[in-house]
DNA sequence: AATGAATGAGTATTCATTCAT
DNA sequence: CATGAATGAATACTCATTCAT
């Protein structure tokens, strides 16, 4: 037994398992017996299997969503300065919380859960937030204007998750690699 | 009853519904109700919901593999050009096979399922695919060399994943998102 | 295993364990037990275990009501004579169905079940026939007025009812029985 | 917080849900719920929920048998006279009672639980009073006598609970409804 | 080839009861 | 006395798969 609380235990034995097999293929039982607790103390803590995986989720992305908007707000910071700290939101949130990323990936490729359409919503916040310092970098010439801000938010997001594979790339340096990226999408990638 | 074969039926039902509904909230019945036969009758075709499953997976995927390694093998064409096609053959399958591409997507992001590794392999066939182009083009001076080829391939596949984004976009025109895209890759966002 | 359908053995345990445990007490494992199939078995034939246990009321009470009605109908009979009628087949009701009537008393009993509401009004048809013959008694100047028909009706049914006893009555002589209930309800107890 | 005890609020809490919800839809939760006090707490004053519902009912029917023993042994009274008075008693109880009242019939209609014999035994003692009743009017020629006391007594008892009836009847004359019910039972319904 | 009745392993959830504080 | 966190046995129901016909 941890001294950690069993909240806690049950937080944290839920995002290993459901990042290691799915949520499907956890079952509430391993998840008590990974967090050292009864199944019962499960439903004392929480109101279903669901509410456990989502509530992650939703911890997770709200505090990534979080930081997005504050980063629209800065003042004093150009389009592409904003830009910048938004790849890098995205890869300390990637490096950080890898297990809840693949959570929040099955979420997304899960249509008929209940979840499925709450997380296009989460998903959008985040979006929006990059789209509109797309907008403010278009409307004061600082990138290109033939694209809608909201396709191009997804293009950049899409990339920077495409970037973020596990099996390529460990992520250990993550200014580095912000800085390479942001190049990218700033320059392309025509020599 | 359509008059197609009923092997033809049950896969075209499972397309249907396993993109609607995900693979674990559709039931064999229900495929085999949607394709009007019987339960029984799914498995004198297929050994299992998973062969099923994966069957429809494997045969789109690796049609449009095969399209990218022939684009590859392509003799007269620059490392541009190669990537052009590239990025118009995916547009192509996003736009003829959206319910395929939503249980790839299921498929990727589902661990503890046996598919989940298979798919990776799959995916990284084209991935090379297109990282062969990029190597060839950073070799041949086209494109920048600060990035390595793989890297920058999942980059740009998942800045072309991102790119799709149905609810935004209904890809109406191929050739003119293809062109946009390209543009974006080759020279970014900067104005 | 019996040469009877699994359904009607499912019908038949379920009817002996209902009445000999009580609903809340018998588990659908028991009923697949006790009718020699599996435990799914029960779910190809019935929705729930609500459902086989609803519909075995079910019959068996519209089954008494139907004949109850017919009683009404009845021409050329006087009101004494239907109510007569109307005591022995209750009599043979309790004779040939004890175990059913003995779920019906549960389920009359269980507030709280959605069951419990269905079997009053299932009820109320049974004492609609017979508060229509006091009625017609009534009118006709069989039976005396200063009491309800229906409040008459409840009472009649009530000590029908109460007369049947099983520890102390078994029911051996449903003709006998009849006429006894019949004698006291018309001219009462007293010398 | 009443200034009750807190025993008597777990009573109080008690009679009211098991009577809405019957035994089995009632958790201990809800009770100490409804009590104001924790759930640990019902079981330093009762060792289960059985013995919780059970003490309840014993305490109303035992009461209700004490009364009806003590007019047993009234002298001076004919047995019409202690009929009567047997009458009015039960509808005083249920007037007074109406959720012990249901609670009992729950009792007496759950095969399967403890309690399930019990209520019989108690139920058969006040049937052996009535049945006293009956025995001494029918040997001193007050009643018929072709008609076993103990079958009359429940015959009796019977169409009482059917007199009661909550829907039809809300039992706001006792002494009036105590009067016809006694005077159908004397003199039956044969105008 | 095709059917659909039958199977039974697997699982989320409930809730009476206990006990350390 | 009182609490409420913790327990774990119990259970209805699902569904992929099989197989006799």
């Amino acid at each position: 037994m941890s001294d950690k609380s069993k909240k806690d235990r049950l937080i944290q034995a839920s995002i290993k398992l459901f990042a290691q097999q799915g949520y499907h293929n956890t079952t509430v039982a391993e998840i008590a017996d990974e967090a050292g607790v009864a199944k019962g103390t499960v439903y004392w803590y929480f109101n279903s299997k669901e509410e456990l995986f989502w509530g992650i989720i939703v911890s997770g992305v709200e505090l990534l969503n979080s930081k997005l908007a504050d980063e629209v707000e800065q003042i004093n910071k150009s389009a592409i300065e904003k830009l910048e700290a938004i790849i890098r939101l995205h890869l300390d949130f990637f490096k950080k919380g890898k297990n809840i990323v693949k959570m929040t990936q099955e979420c997304s490729a899960s249509p008929g859960e209940n979840f499925y359409k709450e997380i296009q919503k989460l998903r959008e916040v985040g979006t929006n937030s990059v789209a509109k310092i797309i907008r403010e970098g278009q409307e004061n010439g600082e990138f290109v204007s033939n694209i809608e801000a909201e396709e191009l938010a997804n293009f950049i997001l899409g990339a920077i998750g495409g970037a973020y594979n596990p099996s390529v790339y460990e992520l250990e340096e993550v200014e580095e690699t912000t800085n390479l990226i942001l190049n990218i999408i700033l320059n392309g990638i025509k020599f």
